[in-house]
DNA sequence: CTGTAATACGGTACTCAGTACCGTTGAGCG
DNA sequence: CGCTCAACGGTACTGAGTACCGTATTACAG
């Protein structure tokens, strides 16, 4: 009977107790009770009663940031879609305990503000970005930089809470077409790749034509030349 | 020697006193105590200590859906506008007041947090507005809702706080010309700009390829069968 | 085996936000 | 004058979060 680490064991009892009575009508001493340890315990491990259903967003934040800032101006919008799919992915191995997350953020207006926090900063983070990146601080870009941060991660969290509502099978790949939709939206600024060395490209174009019409067209033209 | 009434003279106390010492270094007794009230008092006047800063958002919610909720189908994206020219419109009116406020959020996370949260619930209210004009419930649309009612949301933020910096002198319509670009990057639904009926379609792919290779091949197969 | 340093833990006591309840005051009004 | 109603003040309580101190366990050097 070898006992998991406290840790575990506070948030284990805590999701528990906050389903068996709801958030408010749970204290931090009923939780490091059940967890069989001392109330200092809890706080040792968890900096608040919210902290131990948001782990880490911290450690997230940092990965983000990585990503971002290993990648030249070329690589900026790859850059961007990856470090996004970057928190999809976080959640997605969270499995099971994003989805009880989610149920506990949709009933508890404190946990739900304290989420949206969270992606606030996240989107700073992406908004900074890419105001560096386009350079230019006149009224009209870091408008434009406000827009494409606030759009990629109101994308990033449809995409997020359709997988967390069961809703989609393939969140991923729906990831990487709402991340299309974004940048669709927004012309490439500066000069897009002209004579440069090659590498991975992205390239967006807008159409009146049916997408249906276009898509096989598309798909022969991209897959048939690069082999894959 | 008329005092004015209590809750002003609380919120003064509060402003003044978390300009001295800070907000956290600020009790709700200290508050309490210079205004010459009771703490009781406080708590009848505002909800919490963070209340004090933020009196009317409950109040400019509703103006934000009653605004919406006077529209017609053809009117929707003018009601957007008005909506969320008012909400500019309010914090204009409150001037130094305002000020004071987002001096305060800069610094202190707490409040910034719930400022944030504040603005996504006028969001939320915007996202469902729109999700309910366009109807179809299907995922793409409820994306584009998603993102139409961020870039709402953050063209609004963007101008308030050049407002707020003093960076602005003429934010109204500074809120309509960047309106204007973002309902300049989503394509009316309900008119069709070109002639097909079918709406405009946006495609992205990404490829390993160089663009040089892929661009001539790509515009052939755009322009081409549009006839653009 | 023994002293010791590091780590994790439990307990106590405190501050402060927020809630509940009760008694008081004062203004208006018959 | 007696009544009512609203605003207020005071007391007491719960619960989150912090500070501090003492203790058990482990590891490791001697």
């Amino acid at each position: 009977m070898s006992k998991p680490p406290a840790r575990i064991r506070l948030a284990d009892a805590a999701f528990a107790l906050f389903d068996e009575r709801g958030y408010e009508q749970t204290t931090v001493d009923d939780i490091a009770e059940r967890a069989g340890v001392g109330r200092t315990t809890f706080f040792r491990h968890y900096r608040s009663k919210e902290a131990v259903i948001f782990p880490d967003h911290d450690r997230l934040l940092e990965l983000i940031r990585d990503r971002l800032a290993t990648s030249s101006h070329r690589t900026a919008l790859v850059a961007v879609s990856d470090a996004v799919r970057l928190v999809l992915l976080h959640y997605i191995e969270e499995g099971d305990l994003a989805r009880r997350r989610y149920a506990l953020t949709s009933k508890v207006s404190a946990l739900r503000d304290r989420e949206i926090a969270s992606v606030a900063r996240y989107q700073r983070l992406f908004r900074e970005f890419i105001a560096d990146w386009m350079g230019d601080p006149t009224k009209s870009a870091s408008l434009r930089a406000e827009l494409m941060a606030a759009s990629v991660a109101a994308a990033h969290n449809h995409v997020l809470r359709r997988w967390l509502r069961g809703e989609s099978a393939d969140p991923v790949t729906e990831l990487d077409e709402a991340m299309g939709e974004v940048l669709a939206l927004f012309p490439a600024p500066g000069a897009p790749a002209d004579g440069d060395g090659g590498g991975t490209t992205v390239v967006a174009f807008r159409t009146g034509q049916d997408l249906d019409a276009l898509l096989p067209s598309l798909r022969r033209l991209v897959e048939g030349e690069t082999g894959r």
